[in-house]
DNA sequence: CTGAAAGCGCTTACAG
DNA sequence: CTGAAAGCGCTTACAG
């Protein structure tokens, strides 16, 4: 057994009140008994139980995190800045993969609340009404990222999806292209879809280029379907030069279909993607994107969150910095 | 405030003994009363406090899991399969980030202890001294997963890495290569690095190839040191005709200076990699490589650790089990 | 400067 | 079948 509280003060022969008094730095001791303490505790390896003085503080120090899908280089990307900041500021963060079903989301959701968690972040998915009304239940602290909302008190942080996407559609317009066709993600979702897709349409517009709906196929993120996105899209014969993927996935399923079918890229077919995870410089050729700071994203989705949880206050919605990497993928037209 | 077990018993007219037992589903109380109850329960949305259960039962139904690098699609993988079976048997997760810094992981272990996890997963790291003895201290059961140990009671999940190695190499063998060079994984790594080299050089002996310390070049795993690794072999002018890399982002990076060196691949150059991770089935071409279930093994690794939380017994160690994935990286020689 | 005591939200003998 | 009480490991007024 682990030594306690009453252990520690009993072998120095002093109150526990004494021991947590000095455990916690307040006032109210000599220095002589600071010391006799602090020897005790170090001699019997003493840790103190936050479990006991969360019950107290009402503070366990640790907050909960829900991702559609943990291992998305996406997710984790995320998580990654989540954790840093989070472990710089002495909290502990838990998991929970929600596999984008409601009934598990909601249920984490619970168990979050059970293990009375500080706060929450809630990544990369759509917060539906029933989830918002368990979280408001349960008053603690919410933040989204990667994702929006309307309701009150809920903040979140994201990139412009419809500035990006205008921009990488301009990048390519820019570079002399005219018939650009799009893959979309998701069809109707409204955070990472349809704003993204808005986009490209805008800038075609903008720029005098007549949008057409056959120009554009959808996907949902993943590489698989942005491979049948591309084969569809070439069954169409619309003659397009350059192709704008509505994620890097995707992006790179358009590039494996293109060395299939013989069509070199760049040289015959333009592609840009959309998030910047890590394959994207890693593919041949490797992948011009737009990139998502998503690190910066959940630290910052972090920092929000536990200026919350510590000062009460409801933070700010944040819009992230994007900006296109250039790579190879794309080439200027003639 | 959320009702707490007092606010029920109050407003239905028990004692929280009584709410206890009908939350636990323990005998004692008629149909009656656990009507009224959990009537109760249900108008006010009480849910339990598990922090408060949890300081009395010496249980929190949460495991602790370190990882070198979160966002890696490796442990990424490896958390997936750990997260679900937890999930399963309604336990938490929290994650840490060791960052392979010794402090840190030193600093993350007593987190872990003062939150009182029920146990702990260290994942694809080598279990040094320090780190057992402040395990040892804990005395709560670890697991340990794509890593391996000799100390007693630590049990571990991994691939044999050494039959593994040389499996592919036989592979390549097998279709007819010789002159086979390999990229091995950071130098003098007990885990992953020397094993695999191991298992390659006995496979070249076996058959009867003589094995060449300049055919070896090493990398840190990463995508970037695959890349200079092959820039090594090259500059060697070894006339090799395959290359087996100690990890698939290695491997791609081999891919990637093929591409741009204008070596085709696998018409002039062969290349298998390790690990199976996502990307290698979206890169072009697709990547022959060896399969680890790395989402098995973080499940696996997880059900042992819970299985010892809940028993009290050591568990064994288990080999996963790899195969190799071919895809269209190797071609068979003439 | 120091300790006895109440209390955080629960569970679990114990007594009835 | 039910409740009063002790206790889990702490913190925090309160009294001295």
């Amino acid at each position: 057994m682990n030594p306690t509280i009453k252990d520690v003060a009993k072998k120095a022969n002093v109150s526990i009140a004494t021991v947590s008094r000095v455990l916690n730095n307040l006032t109210g001791y000599s220095d002589k008994t600071k010391q006799k303490v602090l020897r005790t505790i170090e001699e019997m390896g003493y840790q103190p139980n936050m479990i006991a003085r969360g019950l107290i503080n009402k503070r366990t120090r640790t907050i909960g995190v829900l991702f559609p899908n943990v291992s998305s280089s996406f997710s984790s990307a995320l998580l990654h800045g989540i954790e840093e900041f989070a472990y710089n500021h002495n909290y502990s963060v838990v998991v929970c993969n929600t596999d984008e079903d409601g009934k598990r989301t909601l249920k984490c959701l619970q168990v979050l609340r059970e293990k009375q968690v500080d706060g929450i972040v809630f990544a990369s998915e759509l917060l539906k009404d029933e989830y918002y009304k368990v979280l408001e239940a349960i008053q603690i602290p919410v933040v989204l990222v990667s994702s929006e909302t309307n309701y009150p008190g809920v903040p979140y942080v994201k990139v412009d999806d419809r500035v990006a996407a205008y921009e990488a559609t301009e990048y390519l317009i820019h570079k002399g292209h005219k018939r650009i066709a799009m893959i979309g993600g998701t069809k109707g979702d409204p955070i990472a879809g349809v704003p993204r897709v808005e986009g490209y349409m805008k800038a075609l517009k903008d720029h005098g280029i007549p949008c057409m709906e056959e120009y554009i196929a959808y996907g949902d993120f993943g590489f698989a379907s942005g491979c049948s996105a591309m084969e569809e899209l070439l069954k169409r014969s619309l003659d397009f030069t350059a192709v704008f993927a509505a994620s890097d996935e995707m992006a790179i399923g358009v590039l494996s279909v293109a060395a299939r079918r013989g069509i070199r890229v760049p040289d015959e077919l333009s592609v840009i993607g959309y998030d910047n995870v890590e394959l994207a410089e890693m593919v041949v050729p490797p992948l011009t994107t737009v990139n998502q700071p998503l690190n910066e994203m959940g630290s910052n989705a972090c920092e929000k969150l536990i200026d919350m949880i510590e000062t009460g206050k409801i933070s700010q919605n944040s819009i992230a910095q994007h900006h296109i990497v250039e790579r190879q993928t794309v080439r200027a037209l003639d």
